[in-house]
DNA sequence: AATGAATGAGTCTTCATTCAT
DNA sequence: TATGAATGAAGACTCATTCAT
């Protein structure tokens, strides 16, 4: 009879925590995680800083959550992407593609999964390599895929260009050539010749 | 007859700066600038955290200071190790594994300055910038002057490598490939093509 | 019928704050506002040095709201003092009486606002001084109605008496004459002649 | 034999501690005795702030050296102003006028003597008082010699004057009229009735 | 007579966290 | 669920003072 009451109850609880991850995941990815406040987060949301701690146990249990979303939304978005697609080159370029447009487009989670490093978080690095891992061996995966010449060290492959990738947001602005473009030009970069003749 | 008296006065205080400056540079290499605290610098050459502000007047100076040192030397190894190189290729080659050499010999300096982001220190953003820009003109000519095909992104190229190069601190361990090996994989990976056929 | 919960709260709250600002007022008044620390204030009231920073932002904040309050009570008992009386030489009298009473009864307020040159914290100097010159319009006022021989400087006049009425405070003890009396006298000296014959 | 090396030794050292004397009253007069620091005092004379100390054995004592000398040269002005004046009334004028031109004129000794109250330095408040105090009785004199009506409070009269007298570096602005001005001004206010019939 | 270096206690302030309500 | 109040440990920085040279 009164279901709605408790899901009204449940609804607006789980609206709280999720405006806090939000929040929490915006100023982590904009101002880095020690430099962000439980006091700036609750701001964010109009909440008092003390109320945070009957969501979340930590700071860092805040941040472990907001990278866990992060790499779920991230890890669905790629997959949902080069699905079904056959050819290996393609595939990459469509998943390096869609990493950039996801961390690029400000899309505050993934930006606190590739701007703040794990041991930030003393207590739950452990925790935060592994998700980034799961992420991570996707790449892994598609790369293997690669037609490459013998001997290409494929893991050494994988980490210049995810290097390449993650530290785009570093110089990245809005009036630079579209994520997708970049994306493109890091591919070509290393599947054809650049040099000349 | 005893300008041994002078040298060791001199010798004294230059070491105690330089002491400081080393660990400073440790410090803020392995725990971050923000994570590190005056006294833990003090600490590490049997200083009082009062003391420090002797021979800096801020914890940004210091860092500042440490950014200097730290392009100052990995500037001067880069230029010294491309000097007389006639061949483009080679010259980035070089660069790149000087770079890398330098960044992941654990040089404490050179880390500082890729791993601290700018804006980690508010009143010296633009010095810190600066010294940065300083240095990676010299990858803007380098990359300028290979013989690339038409149309190719030089800025978006560069920006790629650097990217890579500089986030190898984030993976590189002791019993990897050495640091060599990896910066001209790195090269070889953009000028021959990788893909098999 | 049980409002009183809420009020206890409300009151509990108030309490502390206003505890706060009287251990505050009595402190800066007695030791002045450098020699007191915000260690100092806390332990009067049995709190915490970082507590009393839920409460004021600063020690400046704190000083300002000292202040304003100590102008608003010397400001509401000079003007019920002076209220409906006609003479203006009573009116003077009064004023001058009610100043002193208020000042030498260490009201610790007042005596902050008597002691601590606005110039002890920059940020808020003009806030400072703008409570000062509020209050002390109300001299201005006075003093004009008074009726003078011409060419009398009214400005060099106020300016007399308030500095010979604020420094009672340097020399004033409990076994002296009292404020009343004082300022009675102050007032004769100006307006009777003083000298014999 | 060589009295003059000796000599010109005292006589460097007498300036070092003159120049040291002067740089103290400024800061202390300008800024106030805790706003002041040894390196303030030191630097303004091109002096190590540990040097100080070969001179003055605390910040205190350099603070009473001050103070006896601001005693020395505003009596000494006093008694010089005053000699031979037979004129009861016409002796206070000119002490308070002479008063004025001292303090006002911006003599640094004379300030700090004013501006510093002597409870800001607790090792030495008794010397400090005692000083004032030298000073203060030629006041005391000046005005029991004056002609004044039967039970006049004299006390109170000096008390009012010397306050008033010394409140006027609060709010004395170059532009002001002459401390001259002021001074006599200040006197007529007690001689003359002001009020007008 | 003066300096350079260092000390150590103290200052304001910040912040993650706790807890009674 | 959430708040208000408070804690306590830590952090950057200051400054009078000391002392070997």
């Amino acid at each position: 009879m009164q279901p709605a009451i408790d899901q009204s109850r449940h609804r607006r609880s789980h609206n709280r925590i999720q405006a806090l991850l939000d929040a929490a995941a915006k100023l982590f990815a904009s101002k880095g995680y020690r430099e962000t406040t439980i006091r700036d987060i609750g701001a964010e949301i109009g909440m008092q800083a003390g109320s945070v701690y009957y969501h979340f146990k930590s700071k860092e249990e805040l941040l472990l959550a907001v990278y866990a979303i992060a790499v779920d939304g991230i890890e669905a978005r790629l997959l949902a992407a080069i699905e079904g697609i056959e050819d290996p080159w393609r595939r990459l370029e469509v998943a390096v593609v869609t990493h950039l447009e996801t961390i690029l487009d400000r899309d505050d989670y993934s930006s606190v999964m590739i701007g703040v490093t794990p041991d930030k978080a003393e207590d739950i690095v452990a925790d935060l390599v592994a998700l980034r891992d799961r992420y991570e061996s996707h790449f892994i995966q598609i790369i293997d895929d690669l037609p490459l010449a013998r001997k290409t060290d494929r893991r050494l492959l994988r980490l210049m260009l995810l290097g390449a990738l993650n530290s785009t947001r570093n110089w990245y602005r809005e009036d630079d050539k579209s994520a997708a473009a970049i994306g493109r030009a890091f591919v070509r970069f290393l599947r054809e010749p650049i040099a000349s003749d």
